[in-house]
Parts: C-alpha cells; structure tokens; sequence
DNA sequence: CGGTATCCCCCGCGATACTG
DNA sequence: CAGTATCGCGGGGGATACCG
C-alpha cells in the first residue's frame, strides 16, 4: 500500500496497520498461533503467498520475530511492538463486537472458522480421561462444509472436516449462525435450545459437564478483556 | 474494500477502518474538523471525490452523522460509535508515535500538514491583544512551500501561504523535520535552536512569553492523551 | 508441512475537470 | 465553499500450480 506522506503517527501506524488482512494476522497470533499453517488455518481465504509477503512486510516493520529451529518448523512470534499492536487489535475487535454486529452477513458466518477458533480454546482438562468424540452438524450448509468432528484425547484436541470412524458421544445439530452467535456470546447455549435452533445428542454426562469444557470466543467477555488491557 | 468472510468482530471492525485513508478522516473529526474542507485540509493528498466516497461509507456505517442546516454549510460528527472508533484511531496513533518512528521518511515531513494542525491548536488567548504575525520559513523546502505566516487576531488564527503584507512579529527559521520533531515531541525547541536546527527572529516579548501561545500535537504528550481514553 | 512463483484481472484510487 | 463526474492506470491480491 502506497503511504500517506504524513508524519502523523496515526498515518505511520495505519500504513502498517491497515494493509489488508494485517490485523487478522496478528489477531491469530495473539491468540497463540505461530506456524504458517496455523496462520492460514485461522485465515483460510487467504493465499499463501500473501501471508509469505505479510509476515515479511511485518517483520521487516519490527512487529513479528521469526525464529528457525534447526531441522524443525520456522515459529513466528510477535515482539513487543507487535504485541503493543496486537491491545489495538483487540480494541478494534471490542468496537466491532459492540458496533458493527449489525454488519453481519450471511458469508460471514464461515463455520469453518468456528471451529478451528473452538478447537484451540476448548478447555481439554474438563473432559473424562478417554477419547471423546464430539460432532457438529450445521444444517444450513452445503455437504462440503456441514459436518466437523473435534476429537479430544489425552488432552490433545484435533479437528476433522471428515468421519472419523470413532463413535460420536455428543453431536451439536444447529446453524452456522446459531453456533456463532453463542460463540461470540451474542447468544446463549440456553437460548439456542429454546429457540429450537440447536439440540445436543447423546452423552448424558457430557451435557452434564458442558460448562466444564465448553468454551467461548475470547471477545465473549469484553468486560474481564478490557480489563486485561493495559 | 472486499470483506473478510469472518465473523470474528476484528475482521467486522476492520472491514471499516481499514480503508483506505479511514483513520485519517477520524482522527480530524477527533480533533475538531466538521466542514468537508476542514477534512481536505487535514488530508491534503485525498482527492475530493474519494473523501466524499469516504464520508458517505462513514455514515452508511453510522460512523458519521452529517448535519445540514439550512442555508449553511454541511457539518459532520462522529456518532457515539464514532467516537468510540476514534478512541481506537487514537491507541494507533500512541503505537505509531513509540514503534513507527523509525519508519518515518523525507516525504512525511509535510509542511502544509504542520501548519494546519499549528493553526489548529495555537492558544490564542497566551497572545497580546493586537495582532501578531508569526512567520515560518523550512529551509529545506522548494520555494513554492518553504513559507507560511500565522496571524492572530482578536481570537482568531489565519493560516497564509503567502505574504500577507503585515510586518511579522517573530519569525521561525528552521526546516521541516526539525519543527515536527518539536511539534511531536520527539524533540524540544531549545535541543533544535542549540543544535542550530531553528532560529527565532523578532520579539523578545513573544520569545519570553512562547510557554504561553506555542501548542504542541495531541501526540506530544502520551501518558496525559492516554490516561484521557476510557 | 512451509512456503514460492506466476499469471492476470479488476477496481481502488489518483488526477483533473467541472458544477451549483 | 462543497462537493460530483469521468477517466485511466497500477498494482494489490485472488487463484493456482509448483517446489524443497
């Protein structure tokens, strides 16, 4: 993006700041992703070559660090500029969760992204010591993007876009929207149920324990968020 | 501006801040412009179609509020959701000023921007009450923007590009990147006039009195700027 | 898995002119 | 002063293929 020739220090932070996707990028790594796959993953309409050119464009801008280990994969972590960067991320978020709501559209509701976000915040230490086999249906999607399985074992969650093979213990049949919405705490679990717009199958102790395990968007709770902003 | 696809409320909330030269037209209304040309002012590489482009967006997102009076001039405001936005635009600015120095060049060191946020923030109650005429001259600056007179009068500041004709009562020599430094706070008027980047011309009762009348950038003083964000 | 290389389209935006 | 209309280009970025 071609600068603002302002000395403004809100032009030179929008020239870094505003190039496209660069908020989500570091969004993702705020919320602890630091492979090139994970990044990608919680941008998947991104193409990779983008994502090449932005954390080059981000670390000659002092806001990523990449480490290389030696026979291992390349980390990118955020430097203390970039996690600066990242508290204005947040807010930004904060003001979208509170003001742009309305924007929502219907491609908005990527279920895809749901899950990957729900499977790197799932509390794994509230499930029983065993394999547990938890699907998700989303009835308002095409074939391709209706079902997800996440798989949590010995503390390890993992995500699958295809049957596993294993049996199900609780199954979500809801809407993409529905899900989201109690995600982002625009909505309750409660609520969803009511309104017929979600039902839960199978294991009763699970459902039971849900409020163990379950977890929530980070932008859930905007109060304790704020609050844990300098 | 294409959107994201993502529901998550930074990607919502970038989908309207990262537009292009959004921040910038914030961050004036932030600091008091209302009138279309105000806004040009303080964004002088804009082009009018594209500001127009802009505000309309601005408002369709409830952003901007644009008040017409009858027989006078349209006015434009920041919502409550404005301002909230402008909060964010003013933590960017904060990280531009610690982490984006570095990054500033030869090109951003606008005189004409200088002037307009000098104009703007002068106290002209710290002035005698007559009029005074302050010069400046940027060394470093083709003859077309090297100068610019201040004239306070009764209240009033005007900004002039060219000789207004008045005998001038104090007069800045120095260039372009020194005066902003001092305007940003990165420096101080007497670091530049020891290291002989500006000399003052003229009144020594303006000189002594220069705490009273010289302003200084919303910017130059962090820890009070950031203390005033909720 | 962790990226690069390439191609090409499209539209954002800069420039300029013009109008009430 | 307060915008609108038009035009043309540049390059950002989406898509896809490929490589170590």
């Amino acid at each position: 993006m071609k600068g603002y020739s302002q000395f403004c220090p809100v032009a030179k932070g929008a020239e870094i700041f505003n190039e496209r996707w660069t908020p989500l990028i570091i969004r993702e790594m705020m919320c602890g992703s630091k492979r090139f796959n994970e990044l990608k993953h919680g941008n998947p309409m991104m193409s990779p070559s983008l994502l090449s050119q932005r954390l080059k464009f981000l670390e000659a801008a002092g806001v990523v660090e990449k480490k290389v280990h030696k026979g291992e994969s390349a980390e990118y972590f955020l430097t203390k500029s970039g996690k600066d960067l990242g508290e204005v991320v947040v807010r930004l978020g904060l003001w979208g969760l509170k003001w742009a709501r309305s924007r929502l559209t219907r491609e908005d509701y990527d279920p895809q992204l749901l899950m990957w976000d729900m499977r790197r915040r799932i509390d794994s230490s509230g499930f029983p010591q065993r394999r547990v086999v938890i699907s998700f249906m989303f009835e308002d999607m095409p074939s391709n993007r209706r079902a997800y399985w996440l798989i949590v074992d010995n503390g390890e969650v993992d995500l699958c876009v295809k049957f596993p093979g294993f049996d199900v213990d609780l199954a979500f049949v809801t809407t993409s929207k529905s899900m989201a919405d109690v995600w982002m705490g625009y909505s309750t679990l409660k609520r969803e149920i009511r309104k017929k717009n979600l039902t839960l199958r199978g294991g009763r102790d699970l459902k039971n324990s849900i409020d163990d395990w379950f977890s929530y968007s980070l932008f859930s709770n905007p109060e304790e968020l704020r609050e844990s902003l300098s």
